[in-house]
DNA sequence: AGCCAATAATCAGCGATACAAACTATTAAT
DNA sequence: ATTAATAGTTTGTATCGCTGATTATTGGCT
């Protein structure tokens, strides 16, 4: 009673914060915006408008909720981003052909040529991210967070 | 369902998207949270306040400024956490005899008991969340993140 | 000892964002 | 033809980080 170590079974006296996963994933998520952003910025453009623009280069004509649904992006969130992009003629908005309560989104010319130049700056912020991680560790690093995102992607249904 | 076109494992060369460990970070730390704040919900705590309990159990007698350091939470955000726990008679509050002006935090024993079963949530979440992936890669996983994370973290002046 | 800059905690205000709910136009199901 | 569901939009609410101001306290400088 008098010693107030209660230290229980599980609870070792280690950093356990610095072993949750889910703790280090908010912080790292963090630290990498925190390069992202600035980097983008040169261009009027943040982050998630990056992953618009990279997703709709490789599958054109998209509507906007698939877009949302991919990118894990509330849907009304995605129409400002997506006025956004429109207003600076990087994208464009034209109705879906077989569903006109859709839009078929596509890069314009100027958002392609833009596109090239973010990729640029975010292989540059993510190379330096990552500079002090062996290759091999970078490999499976990323094939483990591929693993974990595409597998439970279509569990957070919006 | 039919309208995804998602080639699920090998994306295109093209698909930098999922390349991108900013983007793969994002992601998975949002997959993640989504698990614990329904876990830790039971106990009116969120996961902001599980770092604070977390870190006071290693290291007694903190500042709000000190945690609000270590776990890169704004300070003012600190206050609310805090008031909430202290409500909850979690945490408590005295004056630092060395330096009056900051409040020096410990855990009660409520919190500590709390601690551990929010920390028995905690894994049980973190083990599902890892479940299809090896002891090996989630070896690696975790160093790369503890490096990544400890290593730029004093970089950030808020 | 006295002055002044810095700091810890708090509070108020601003802007960004996520989320939910309601609304319209359109589509699909029966 | 009626009804349910869906895409996009708008509005409202809650949260969070950031800024700046305030109070109390500390520490450095002279």
């Amino acid at each position: 009673m008098t010693s107030d170590q209660n230290t229980p079974e599980n609870l070792s006296k280690d950093e356990l914060l610095a072993d949750s996963v889910g703790f280090l994933l908010g912080k790292a998520a963090q630290l990498i915006t925190d390069l992202h952003v600035p980097a983008f910025a040169k261009f009027k453009v943040e982050p998630k408008q990056y992953g618009i623009l990279s997703l709709l280069n490789v599958r054109a004509n998209l509507s906007q909720i698939e877009i949302s649904r991919e990118l894990m992006i509330d849907r009304s969130t995605m129409v400002f981003l997506v006025d956004d992009l429109e207003r600076m003629n990087l994208v464009i908005r034209s109705r879906d052909v077989r569903d006109r309560r859709a839009y078929s989104l596509a890069l314009t010319r100027k958002g392609k040529n833009l596109l090239q130049k973010l990729t640029v700056e975010l292989t540059r912020t993510e190379d330096e991210f990552l500079k002090d991680i062996t290759l091999k560790e970078t490999d499976t690093f990323k094939k483990v967070l591929r693993q974990l995102v595409l597998q439970r992607k279509e569990n957070t249904g919006k």
